[in-house]
DNA sequence: TTTGTTAATTTTGTATACAGCAGGTATTCT
DNA sequence: AGAATACCTGCTGTATACAAAATTAACAAA
């Protein structure tokens, strides 16, 4: 017997300290948790990772945090070093921009797909009253911290139906790949705009861009459909473009993994 | 000691057997050999796939298979099941269909940003060079099977050398995930054409979009690039159709992955 | 024969032992 | 003193033990 049980033990207080992790597995938990601590930046970007300090720290064994880390590796937070281990991996900002394009060029593949078969009206009904939802919203002159976050959840609801609407699985499939990267998710960054004046009106464009396409995509109209889609994630583009110029970097979780020049 | 040394010994003879997997690490060795399972089919699709059977079978230990098992299931390879275990997933036509549309779309995007961008001088030459060898072996009035193989090797080069010129790892990467599936890849559906007496002819259309996209790319126009990779993506997609019709399903490795109907 | 219940078996989830490698450090030889 | 080597430490790769869950099998009762 090493010292892995007192370290075990000795975590576990610590990991059960953290209470909303009690119920699920404790592979789920470890990915859970990993995930956070990269996101929120204590395992700064570059850092290298060692299982053992994770075991550690997790308070769990070394198989589900190796799980752990092949999942994050598969989904992008991480790199595998050559000589074994992992690196939290940093983004330039280059990086950050393509992968909103990436975002765009599927989301826009997906419309012109629903678009040109049909999408099924329970999706589009469903879409619609996301959309009215937010105009809802959108009805105060300003918005409010409850209002962003309500309209952060429509806006990725929105967006997970626009995925749903081409029936494609596979599509979906890489959506959700690509949109893994917090920084590329529809609604990125919009949050780090949050306090800016001209943050409602921001939305009211991207609402109009909203509900063009799904207007598009109801009347069949695929190139159309398409277009407006990859034109809507350019102002996920142009919001990066002002956080990274205004270095409001600690507004939303991941940020700080986008290293400056390069 | 369980029976697992026995199983693990006697397995170690078949593995051994196999020479090509002499030197490289355990891990590496389970995910080719699994991998090979799959898409020769000795593994069918939509079988439950246990890890205890994959272990005696390969004559490892459970972590480097559980590993390989989770890295099959990142490429879409293999679907978790809902209480542990996997199963061999199957696609549909249209699901290979979208797989194709997908990397056509990926391919122009890829295409665009290098020509709004500007390709590296070296990898254009190395891609004119491919094009130029791939002229040479359309010369012949017909191909024997070694020109095909050939063929196949240097159209894979190009298609890799065009997600290169875009600069840019993170459509790289996504791309890399698509052409997993191997019906996805390039050359898919070319094998199983390739004594079709229209093979030809098929691949010569082919190297033309590849001349067409080149220059393009090399004279900066996006658009024209991007619709051009689309276009070629077609390809395939009439490749897959006339190969699912002719039920010449036996040609390439994982086409009994796809399932009729559905 | 069917159905409900329990026992047995299989299979996964989790933890940990052990070996081998990589990199650093100290020690010795020149 | 500087270089080379041997040792030591920490980490990963691999194997396997143990526990918990789930599936199957078996059997009894309706």
């Amino acid at each position: 017997m090493t010292d892995t049980i007192k370290i075990i033990d000795e975590g576990a207080r610590l990991a059960s300290a953290t209470p909303q992790y009690g119920t699920e597995s404790v592979q789920v938990r470890v990915l859970l948790q990993l995930r956070e601590l990269i996101l929120s930046g204590e395992l700064a970007g570059g850092e290298r990772i060692a299982e053992l300090a994770i075991v550690q720290r997790l308070a769990a064994s070394r198989t589900p945090v190796r799980a752990a880390l092949l999942r994050l590796e598969q989904e992008g937070l991480l790199e595998a070093l050559p000589n074994g281990g992992y690196s939290v991996k940093t983004f330039s900002e280059r990086d950050v921009s393509e992968a909103i394009e990436l975002r765009g060029t599927l989301e826009g593949l997906s419309a012109r797909l629903a678009a040109e078969r049909g999408a099924p009206p329970v999706v589009l009904a469903e879409a619609g009253a996301c959309l009215d939802a937010i105009d809802v919203l959108l009805l105060a002159p300003a918005l409010n911290d409850e209002a962003f976050s309500r309209y952060v959840d429509l806006n990725g609801r929105f967006h997970l139906l626009l995925s749903e609407m081409s029936g494609s699985a596979v599509i979906a499939r890489q959506l959700e790949r690509v949109m893994s990267l917090p920084f590329a998710s529809p609604s990125g960054f919009v949050i780090a705009q949050a306090n800016s004046p001209a943050a409602r009106d921001m939305l009211v464009i991207a609402q109009d861009q909203h509900r063009q396409v799904l207007e598009a995509v109801t009347s069949r109209e695929g190139t159309r459909a398409e277009a407006l889609m990859r034109e809507h994630s350019r102002i996920a583009q142009r919001n990066l473009r002002d956080v990274v110029r205004s270095r409001q970097l600690n507004a939303l979780p991941g940020v700080q993994l986008i290293r400056r020049r390069g």
